[in-house]
Formats: structure tokens, sequence, C-alpha cells
DNA sequence: GATATACTATACAGTTCTGTATAATATATT
DNA sequence: AATATATTATACAGAACTGTATAGTATATC
């Protein structure tokens, strides 16, 4: 992991560009709207960030360390069993989901706005979504359960529906539904 | 009376206007791009689009009825018992997402593209996919299972989550496994 | 043949966008 | 105090974008 020493200011824009690019979308949030909500000038931004590509390439990774990361710190402090990691997980995505400040996942909204597989955005976006499955598949495969890779693509597809639904309407009650789904897949992947 | 059809220029530019918003983005994609490639010109675009915004709104009703179309078709003549159509819903999801002319779901698209709730284009988006689980649900319905909305929400959440996965990589297979989920799903909630 | 209609060609107004150039100002270091 | 660094302020080049104005051409209908 590159942890880099930030200057407030640049972690200010990348902070704003997150929010707006959520908010907004991506290619309707110029870097002059960024810059003004940031309080700040484009010359600093350029500064930081070469060009605009840069800066979403940016915040897509550093929104989804974060996710990563507080989603880690659920895991490791509430469950000890490695076999009950995968059970707990939809709790926690629930959690995130519910929260007040969730505003979508980064690299679904952004392999949407950059549909061509040649982009660089839309190759980070991909990345994402398949490490996050594997990350899912380890869990599956501490608990023992056979087909790992085949329940943590079933899980992808509820976390990733899920979110897609919450996206489109605040509140739509889906993740409920998904964690119901996905305790039935799991206990049915470890009764095999 | 006079039957009034469709003008072919109109239909071009409709037709071409849904292929580029898909391959290349909406927000990406300008009109004067559209026209070049139907073969027209801006004016002719104007005549029949009032504005950029409602060509996309008929894009985006013009591929949900073809979708929603194509897919009564396929469940009325393969099937006869109502019962049965929740059960190869699936198989007809996966013909339509393996199929090379899949380019992805317009909607899904659309509402990560304009994700702002105000906005006319994501309630239309947010309506067609609120009106798919309808469907869904009426399916389930006439299936005689229980939790019928239950159910066409987990349903429509592996069919959103496929679609996406499908999108960002194209080939990923992921449309198998959640076949198999669903069809875990659908019998648990048969059973019960 | 005259006339309405559909369409093209082209230019352009006005806005917005990314990215840079240039000069001034504040802050920290020596 | 002198100097390097960070940041601001502002203007602007150049491109792309939506939408319109205007004039000309093709085609079908009367």
């Amino acid at each position: 992991m590159y942890t880099r020493i930030m200057s407030a200011l640049r972690e200010k824009i990348l902070n704003t560009a997150t929010d707006l690019f959520q908010t907004r979308g991506i290619n309707s949030t110029g870097v002059d709207t960024i810059v003004a909500v940031a309080g700040t000038t484009k010359m600093t931004l350029y500064k930081y960030f070469h060009t605009k590509e840069g800066l979403i390439l940016e915040v897509l990774n550093k929104s989804q360390q974060d996710f990563q990361s507080w989603l880690d710190n659920k895991l490791n402090t509430n469950t000890k069993a490695p076999a009950d990691k995968i059970k707990q997980l939809f709790d926690f995505i629930e959690e995130w989901i519910t929260s007040p400040s969730f505003l979508g996942m980064g690299f679904i909204k952004a392999s949407a706005e950059f549909p061509n597989e040649e982009n660089p955005i839309h190759q980070l976006s991909s990345k994402q979504s398949r490490e996050f499955r594997q990350f899912i598949s380890k869990l599956a495969s501490e608990a023992k359960i056979k087909d790992a890779d085949g329940l943590a693509l079933q899980l992808s597809l509820l976390f990733e529906g899920a979110v897609q639904a919450e996206q489109m309407k605040r509140g739509s009650g889906a993740i409920k539904y998904a964690k119901k789904a996905a305790k039935l897949l799991i206990d049915g992947a470890i009764s095999q």
C-alpha cells in the first residue's frame, strides 16, 4: 500500500471530488465546481492531480480503500472465528448501505459512466469489483466452503444489486432481502 | 383516417442514439456524433426530439419496451403453465445477456449517469426498475408463491447484479451463477 | 407545373469544459 | 532579512457542447 504524505488541501480536493462525483455524476462535475466547493483554485488542483482522469482514478482508489478498511475492521473486531465472518458479512454491508452517509459505490457508477472496456477508469472499476469478489471468496474459503468462488460470485451479485437498488431509490429496503437471500445461499453452500 | 408511421429517419436516430449511449455513455455522446453516425443533420434530430434530454428519455422508453416485449414473447411462446414462467425466467435472461447484441441495461447505466433523484432521467430509470420488479412479482403471484414481492425483489437483485457484472466485464459468466441462485431462491419460496 | 413538406448544409451564438500562463500574496525556512 | 515554497487570483486558449437561424435542395401531392 503506497501511503502518501498528503497536504490538507490535496485531501480536501479528493474528498470534495468524491462527494460531488457520487451526488452529481463524474462527467457532470467540472473541475471548476470541485475547486469552488473545496475552497481552492484550479492551479492547486492541477498541481496535485495532473489530469481530471488522474483525479477520478485516485478518488476511486481511495473510496475503495476506505470501504475495504471499514469492512475489514468491522469483521475483525466483531468476529473471532473465521467461519463466522462470511455469515456476518451482509450485516455489515447492511450497516454500510443504510448509513446516512452512504452515497453509492464508486466503481459501480464509474463503470456505467465509462462503459468502454479500454478506458482506464472502466478498467479500474472492473478490477475493484473483481478484487471485492475475491475478498468474499477468501472469506468463504476460510469458512471451509467448497465452491468458495461460486458462492462469492453469487453474494457479489446480491451486493451489487442491492447497492444499485439503493442508488436508484434511497431507502429501498433492498438490502434486507439481499441479506435473507445471502443467508440462504451461504447455508446451502455450507451444507455441501 | 391517416395512419401515421414513424419516419425512417426518426427511428434511425433513435436506434443510433441507443447504441452510442450504451457503448460510449450518455453524457459522453454529443448530438453531433449521433447525427453523423445516423447519417443526418442536427436540424432533423431537433425536429423529432425537442431536446437531448427528450431523446434520452425516448431511448430509455424504447429500450425497455423492446426488452419487455422480447421477454414477454419468450415466456408466452415457450411456457404454457403460469407456474413455470418464474422458473424459466432466468433461462431467457441468460439468453438475453449472453447474446452478442447485448450492450447493457439502459436504466441501470442511466441512473448512474444521473444520480440525482430529482432528475427526470433518473426518475424514469427508477420507475423502469420498479416496474420490472413488479413484473417478476406478478409471475411469482401467478405461480402461487406466498411472498411474491420478496422473491421478486431478490430475483431483481440477482438480475441487476448479473447485468452489472456483464457490463463491467463482457463474458463474465455471472449469469450462470445468478441462475443457480435464482433456482435456489425460487424453490425455497415455493416450498413455503 | 405549382406547392407544400422533408431534409440537408452550414454557420454561429452562447455556454461549458479542461488545462495553462502569469502575476501577486502568504507562509515557512535559513 | 532573504529566500524558497505554497497558494491564490485571474485571464485565457482551444475544444466541445446544445440549440437555432438561414438558405438551399429533393420529393411527393395537388
